[in-house]
DNA sequence: TAGTGGTCTAGACCACTAA
DNA sequence: TAGTGGTCTAGACCACTAA
């Protein structure tokens, strides 16, 4: 007598990726339905499902009704970034967190914010330029807008003492967020803030998140000299 | 008499994230069970279920086993960053792709190799230099290289036709996929190569792959000047 | 150890789309 | 228009873990 095992959604993930790994299924190839593969192993419908949607989720498969489901002949390398608030992030890395506000006033958005948005009219927002520390030491300089219309309870926060970024991650959900990083050479004011030599290569982190359409705001971070940011696979 | 609409699990989900961001339930907060909340809305559980692990899975909630469910209290932005193949990229830009071989050895893999692999002895691998052109200008310049163990097809590959990044994609599938991102400055090699001035800063990125613990290829990947990357969501 | 989320099943019906 | 994947349901049982 053999163990009847139930099969888990992730055994059926598992199995048939092992397939597509060892070349049983090739890019291009079509898979068995998923009756077929339920049959053959002795599982619900249900569970193929489940599986194939990870692997579809995961960019190794590609399915369609009717069509069935093929081995992606184009994979692409798809992963998850998480971006926490900084103060978490320094604190993760066992460092000690530090914040300054630099500069706090209400005033007509640069172009880039502009862009980011992809707003046709000039208007103006609160924009804050702050300094995060870890260990004492510069860390990443921020240059952000918010809107007062999405957010008008930002006018009256005490940015001195609260960062915007953790005030608006509590407070102001939002439903996109578009993400661009790219490279900078520090110029006179970057260097100057984030002690870094005049020209160097910094890492930029700019994100912008809306609520239904509606900006919430916008932020360029500037990295320190050396940082890197990396997936967690 | 109304029409009774039968609920999918996305206008469960949305209607709890709804919740969410018009503060019915706030950062930290309880929500009901799943089974409350089914026969709230008159759905199955597993309709439930399958709408919470979706916003478990974006960061929104976080779930526990007994524990119940929670709004997070520190939400982290997390996207879903997709890296084509190279000329998949640029012809998505509407461009011509084109592929340069600049070199070919086996050799000691360099330091920076040996540290993205954490291997402790240092091991020979192919060594594969080579520039991805977009409209006849340099776009990419990647140092690559590629364990001769776990794919040793590779050395009778012609690379000065078909790019490896091109050849692993299609048959050398990966189980674990490590990318990191970072600025540097175009040093005299980088900025011939790119056409780049030098001392600009660019974005650089790397990216290694294993199958089950044993590594397949490691690249650095400099971008040309004005490079960036963004998410799509 | 009791309560909550996680998963599986079998069956039904729906939605899309290749042929 | 027929065939495939997508989803829902009701019920069962399991797995984890807060209390």
């Amino acid at each position: 007598m053999t163990t009847a095992t139930r099969l888990s959604w992730t055994d059926v993930r598992d199995h048939i990726h092992a397939q597509i790994l060892d070349r049983t299924y090739r890019p291009g190839d079509k898979l068995p339905r998923d009756e077929d593969i339920a049959k053959d192993l002795g599982c619900a419908r249900s569970t193929v499902q489940r599986a194939m949607q990870d692997l579809s989720d995961a960019g190794i498969v590609e399915r369609k009704r009717k069509g069935g489901t093929q081995v992606r002949t184009d994979p692409v390398t798809r992963t998850t970034l998480d971006i926490p608030i900084t103060r978490k992030e320094v604190e993760q890395r066992g460092g000690i967190y530090g914040y300054q506000l630099l500069n706090r006033t209400v005033e007509d958005i640069a172009p880039w914010v502009r862009a980011n948005f992809a707003l046709s009219q000039p208007i103006t927002m609160l924009h804050v330029d702050a300094l995060h520390l870890a260990d004492q030491r510069p860390y990443i300089l921020e240059d952000r807008w918010i809107s007062t219309e999405t957010s008008p309870e930002i006018l009256s926060v005490d940015l001195a003492t609260n960062s915007a970024n953790e005030w608006l991650v509590r407070n102001k959900p939002y439903t996109r967020c578009d993400l661009r990083f790219y490279a900078v050479e520090a110029d006179q004011k970057v260097a100057d803030k984030l002690t870094a030599p005049l020209g160097s290569a910094l890492l930029v982190i700019e994100r912008s998140t809306w609520i239904d359409d509606h900006p919430i705001t916008t932020v360029r971070a500037v990295t320190r000299p050396g940082y890197q940011l990396l997936t967690q696979n």
